[in-house]
DNA sequence: AAAGCCATACGTATGAATTG
DNA sequence: CAATTCATACGTATGGCTTT
């Protein structure tokens, strides 16, 4: 009897957990979907547990299933540290790193704990700018990388994802009757700005601005007091607000995560830094509300 | 070292169940 | 009914261990 827990398949269990189904694990971990089922049950077998139940044509996990990604989860982060340390003195260097403030109160932290801890030679500098400023340094060199929000068409950079837009103001709020929709948005360019603006003229619906402001904190105090809704990614709704429900104002389009690098040919540094932050996102994306 | 043997894991193909 | 998702069968490749 085996009492040596198999870290591949692991990986590959809390791939299943955090992607919601063994096909999609399966693609992650790059085996088929065959090799992920049969490595599940091998290790069912070896803990003499079930750690999935059927439900409808998917799995969910059992209870010993969570009890063990609790600690997957930390025997998948010690083991990628463990061999970070011994081999990865390869990787220091600075990596110079942007974002915006949405981007930064979400997925950021996750991305940058996980990178901390398996590069611990890496300097890391964080820029939250305004998207247009990001664009731009990536653009003149200073910065190495930026993770973004962009129209899915856009050329520059890769996809890591679409994520919807969404009405957001405070909890209960209702258009006021017979007036112009009020707004608090930010100033011009702004990708939201934009796509919120469109959206409301092509449905003829009447607006103002009632709040401007460069920065996403100007805006909120006149969003949480009611007097302003305004747009911003769905998943990324900060606590006190809400989104809209459905129906009370025309659907907003869906944005895409994109993740550019200043050269093709990234450094080792900067190229591990677009790793952690592309699984970071992927798990933003996918975890369960 | 090389050869032989065995267990194990993998992929492909296919089946069965479920869902919209 | 078509699409999606997990399960199973079978042939093959790989790696470890023993024997030569």
């Amino acid at each position: 009897m085996n009492d040596t827990l198999d870290l591949a398949i692991l990986r590959t269990l809390v791939a299943a957990e955090h992607l919601g189904g063994f096909s999609r694990a399966a693609d992650r971990v790059g085996r088929t979907q065959s090799a992920v089922s049969l490595q599940l049950r091998r290790l069912e077998a070896q803990l003499g547990r079930k750690l999935f139940v059927k439900s409808g044509r998917g799995l969910v996990p059992t209870e010993a299933g969570e009890v063990l990604l609790a600690y997957a989860q930390r025997l998948l982060a010690l083991n990628d540290e463990a061999l970070a340390a011994v081999r990865g003195q390869g990787l220091s260097g600075r990596v110079r790193l942007g974002v915006p403030q949405d981007i930064a109160d979400t997925v950021l932290p996750n991305a940058l704990a996980r990178f901390a801890r398996a590069h611990p030679d890496v300097v890391l500098e964080g820029r939250v700018e305004r998207q247009e400023t990001l664009n731009r340094m990536l653009r003149d060199g200073s910065l190495d990388l930026i993770l973004l929000f962009a129209e899915p068409q856009s050329p520059t950079g890769q996809d890591l994802g679409l994520v919807d837009l969404a009405w957001i103001g405070a909890p209960g709020w209702g258009p006021p009757p017979g007036q112009p929709l009020p707004l608090a948005l930010l100033d011009a360019p702004c990708l939201f700005r934009k796509a919120g603006l469109a959206t409301l003229d092509a449905a003829g619906q009447a607006w103002r601005l009632v709040f401007g402001s460069p920065s996403l904190g100007g805006l909120s105090p006149s969003i949480r007091a009611g007097l302003a809704i305004t747009v911003r990614v769905a998943r990324f709704c900060p606590p006190d607000l809400a989104p809209l429900p459905e129906g009370i104002l025309p659907p907003l389009p869906r944005v895409s995560l994109r993740l550019a690098f200043a050269e093709a040919a990234p450094p080792p540094a900067v190229e591990k830094l677009g790793e952690s932050l592309r699984q970071a996102v992927a798990e933003f994306l996918s975890a369960r509300l």
